[in-house]
DNA sequence: GGGGCCCTGTCACCATGTGAGAAGCTGCCT
DNA sequence: AGGCAGCTTCTCACATGGTGACAGGGCCCC
């Protein structure tokens, strides 16, 4: 079995069944190297939860992944036995998470998933005004445009309009609620919240460095958030992903809550001589936006 | 629906109807035991599978269906205790298929349902050959239009275009896969299929009788899957669902293989009058993506 | 301040999932 | 065709890991 090192047949600990491997989450990307010290940080995700729900989830995620896997490449990849795998597997079968192509002698997603996937947009449901304002500001900036709202503990980006001109940024696509330090709608949010609500979220995620320029330090967030919380404009140059510059600004409701954040992306020499009217545009649109959270209607 | 259900076919409208699903607690609850006598019924659920699982996938699809939901709701509708229910609904907030959303004390379906999605449509991968050409059938003909392709042991719909004029057939989505027997495009499939795969597909899913129209009877399928094969045209009556009627054609690959098949579907009552025009409409879409599977250009 | 929910621990039990081994089952190669 | 070499399913004994009653924080709302 070609499994890693030495196969730990006895029964042990099977310390290494944290089947967080492989999942493309981009909290695992950008790991600068750093001095390789053995840092104390309790950075492997805690390996609480039901060890079987984990290992069928990564499964499923590795299905995904490379477009529907064989049973043994799963076997493989992951390190649980074979009949395991199977068992798993069929279950996931028997409830459309996924489907067996004997043919093919390989498994690939289930349509389970498309519902679930239709069920998650019509919980999060971006309003057709919050789209059509998005795209007209992705026109008139001609840069890729975001709109990003709360959702529970995250800050979440749900809609995107680019194009093959102004592109989103690589990582950025709807359900993105990774390193707010990081970008520009992430501040805003993260100046709206109270100094205790910021210090959970940035207890619990941290402030990964994304790119040379991303803000690591906490005191030197803080006076930046204190500085957007007057200027109701967050900016953020090369921090989130090297050449690109971001802006956003925030959308209230009538009780005067953050409610969301309009946001645009460019190159960062593309963008920087129009900074004014960039900040014109998206504090129009979010003032437009605003006017609908609170009224209903977009136009004055 | 709750996916325990096994062969629970013909089970296809969303409704809400309560998830019933599987006994809330099999064995622990003493049973009155006198009863137990008969019910030698061959136990329709047949449970097999990981149980935890099971409960799992079930939480996450009442989430989906609800819209949300508190641990409560979900412990009272599915009848587990709640300690269990917060185990389990904590996993999958872990692994990002929920999140728990504090302040309004619920839970909704969490951001990897997007990405699975997303990679369940790549996977499955309609050609834009074959949308233009649908959308095509479905300006000409006035009627919504459809592709179904064979994956696994499945007849799937892969894609859909219709308008507010002429809708789908409800229960019709991206990713259908049941009562092969009772559609156009699924017995377009069974006549494609040899005699043995046929029986196999048939004894699994059997033929649940839909409406008063539908074909339950082996012989009748059979002899009409015949005809079928002869004339290479499906027409479905009412059998599917009342009142609208469904004509199918298959497209066939280089092999001379039957790949998939293109669909229509109208009022029993509109479609009645042109049913020339309709099948020769079908006929000319199905030979343009079979040339397109052929030499890939739909172009002769 | 008090009461009523949510939510999260703790813990002993034992049902449940686990994984080695081996037997079906295909389809491929010779 | 035969036989082989995978893939897939079954069986079974074991102890692990999940389970669920209970109870203790935490929070909001009355």
């Amino acid at each position: 079995m070609p499994g890693p090192g030495p196969t730990d047949n006895g029964r042990m600990k099977t310390t290494d069944a944290l089947p967080l491997s492989q999942p493309p989450s981009p909290r695992t990307l950008a790991q600068p190297p750093l001095t390789s010290n053995v840092t104390a940080l309790p950075a492997p995700p805690a390996p609480s939860g039901v060890a079987s729900i984990l290992k069928t989830l990564a499964i499923l995620e590795i299905v995904a992944e490379r477009g529907g896997a064989t049973a043994k490449e799963v076997s493989a990849s992951l390190g649980y036995p074979l009949p395991t795998v199977y068992r798993l597997m069929q279950t996931l079968v028997q409830s459309d998470y996924l489907v067996h192509i004997r043919r093919e002698r390989k498994f690939e997603l289930g349509y389970k998933l498309h519902q679930l996937g239709v069920s998650l947009h019509r919980q999060i449901g971006v309003p057709a005004e919050v789209r059509t304002e998005i795209a007209r500001l992705h026109r008139n900036a001609q840069a890729a445009a975001y709109f990003a709202v709360y959702r529970g503990a995250d800050v979440v980006v749900t809609y995107i309009v680019d194009s093959p001109a102004a592109p989103r940024l690589t990582p950025l696509s709807f359900g993105f609620h990774e390193a707010a330090h990081a970008t520009a709608f992430g501040k805003i949010m993260l100046s709206g919240m109270t100094g205790e609500q910021r210090d959970q979220y940035l207890d619990a995620h941290g402030l990964p460095q994304l790119t040379p320029a991303t803000i690591t330090d906490r005191g030197e967030l803080e006076r930046q958030l204190e500085s957007i919380s007057r200027s109701h404009v967050a900016w953020e140059h090369e921090e989130f992903v090297p050449g690109m510059t971001c802006a956003a600004v925030g959308v209230r409701n009538s009780a005067g809550l953050l409610v969301g954040s309009v946001a645009i992306s460019a190159r960062a020499d593309s963008i920087a001589i129009r900074e004014r009217d960039h900040e014109r545009m998206l504090r129009e649109t979010a003032a437009g936006l605003s006017r609908y959270f609170r009224s209903g209607s977009v136009r004055r």
